[in-house]
DNA sequence: TTGAAAGCGCTAACAT
DNA sequence: ATGTTAGCGCTTTCAA
């Protein structure tokens, strides 16, 4: 049987409460006694029960983070930033995955809030229960960090990249290079794909060049291997339409590998016959031949800079502190897959 | 303020107990009265507090996941398949990730034990650690099961995968196609490694092949994106010395990559002018040019495995049960990065 | 410098 | 079918 503070003071020959003293060091205990209680301590290997100090100081140094899917790169790496930071503080983590189930994320949130966690971090929500308001409910009752989801009017505390302004400049950078047919792939409801979407569009206007509504692909799944295949599907089935595209923007870097996969196995090279650009620079983007452009994210400060909010409204404790909304800049990341098209200079 | 179970009482004008029959569903409880708690528990928003209710039961369906690291693709898969299993059954999870570093990987252990977690699963664990009896003594306290680490003579429960068989098949299949002359390449300080190694310098013996020392390299990093540098720069100068091996085994599919890409820098075609294989078959292999050969060693299966085997030592409550060791089968996947060698046919 | 006692929010006998 | 009471293991007044 596990040890409890009564064991040590019995065996000590002291009081609980001097024990209590001695393993929290925040009261004088004189030397004799400390080193009696340190003795028995470890003489019955004795832990202390965090429940029960949770219990009563409403306080567990334990946090949740919730994230669409672990078996990708990208949210793995936002988690070792958290992970970076909170560590050191102290703190350990509950990690759930939602995979993309809306009921799943919400059930998830609330065990971890039964569980008595200090806050959250919710990466990636979905589109629909943020705009439902249900994060709003909960930052008032935790600490809460949304990591890039729908923001617009929520009141809740985020950390964002831009990624409109990451989108713009690749598209930016593609039209500077002569390329005006370029197809636009994106996953199902994410706040992400909504985003780049309208800046994909509102450039196509922008720019005057009138849309191809073929060229807006959309698959059904998000930001994980899976999206490979299907990316490869859905964009073999593109270039067998009139007027192929001569680049492809991919709203992530898994969908990236696939668009070239396509190109391959239709005998096109990337990028002399078609260019093809990912996103948030995830290692396979750097693996890939040809490598792969596309526009970095720091996700490890993603995470870090999250965790580093959190503790700030954990410590802070005033639940009235403004809201915050930090945004972090994107970097375009140059590499292989693009190239001015044929017959354009 | 959160809203607790005396509160509730109040305002539904019953006894604290009725309040807990009713949320627990374990006693008979009127109609009328269940209606009257259901509505003050809607009312309050009220969740129970898993603190007060782990505190007397013991049992927090809360377990711990300890993984060397979490930015790679394989142990992300075994946490998924642990996640599919334990879901369900309503457990949530710590994560803690070691980074490999000793001390840290036991520090975190303790802490996990310090939040009365019900079980623990510990993939990788160090080597060192293992033989000196942490483990065992851990086992003592909860159920737990440690995932592919040291189990020579250690009393702990294992999920394994045959890793000897899985690298013994490489070398017959290379042997096979003529290859006498392969390096093989491993990380630092991890059983895996030096089973594999056994199994492959044993594989020389028995083949009568003399044993060339450079042939056995071995890089810092371990299981992680950090390997395709090492393993990349360490394969090099392998090949700038004499008698270049015509096939690199490694012990990973990071290294696998790092072996190829070594190769096309050198102007050397894989597998026309050298052959690699990798380990794991972690999505990288698939995605590699060429295809990488690998061993599949089903990680989504091993995190179900194990998570089911500590369900059953959890629910078991038998200390006493006899210790458990499963082993998976492993699988040879052949794919483009092996050829037989020039001029042996 | 130390201890006694109350109580965190809940469950589990034991009554009724 | 419902309530009373005694803790779970700890921290924190309050006294001494």
């Amino acid at each position: 049987m596990k040890a409890t503070i009564g064991d040590v003071a019995k065996k000590a020959g002291v009081s609980i409460t001097t024990v209590s003293r001695v393993i929290n060091n925040n009261y004088p205990v004189s030397s004799a006694t400390r080193r009696k209680v340190e003795d028995a301590v470890s003489r019955l290997n004795f832990t202390p029960n965090t429940l029960a100090r949770g219990l009563i100081q409403k306080k567990t140094f334990t946090i949740g983070v919730v994230v669409p899917s672990i078996t990708n790169l990208f949210f793995p790496e936002v988690v070792n930033g958290i992970e970076t930071v909170m560590q050191p503080e102290g703190y350990t983590f509950f990690l759930t995955e939602t995979l993309e189930r809306d009921e799943k994320e919400k059930k998830h949130v609330n065990r971890l809030l039964e569980r008595q966690i200090d806050g959250i971090i919710v990466i990636g929500p979905s589109n629909h229960i943020m705009e439902e308001g249900f994060y709003e409910r909960i930052t008032g009752e935790i600490p809460t960090v949304i990591v890039n989801g729908f923001n617009k009017g929520i009141k809740c505390n985020f950390v964002l990249t831009d990624e409109k302004s990451g989108i713009r400049e690749v598209l930016e950078y593609l039209y500077g290079l002569k390329h005006r047919n370029m197809a636009f792939m994106r996953g199902r409801k994410s706040y992400s794909y909504d985003l780049k979407e309208k800046v994909y569009k509102d450039f196509f206007i922008e720019k005057s060049i009138p849309l191809n509504e073929d060229n807006i692909i959309e698959i059904e799944s998000g930001n994980n291997i899976a999206s490979v295949k299907m990316a490869e599907n859905a964009i073999s089935r593109r270039l067998a339409k009139p007027e192929p595209p001569t680049a492809v923007v991919c709203c992530n870097d898994w969908m990236a590998v696939g668009a070239v996969r396509a190109a391959d196995a239709l005998g096109l090279a990337v990028p002399e016959d078609i260019s093809v650009t990912g996103f948030d620079n995830i290692l396979v983007s750097q693996l890939n031949k040809p490598e792969i452009t596309t526009v970095d994210q720091g996700m490890n400060d993603i995470g870090k800079s999250a965790a580093r909010l959190l503790l700030e409204l954990i410590n802070g404790g005033n639940r009235q502190a403004p809201l915050k909304k930090i945004i972090l800049e994107t970097k375009l990341v140059k590499r292989k897959s693009v190239k001015q098209p044929e017959g354009m200079v």
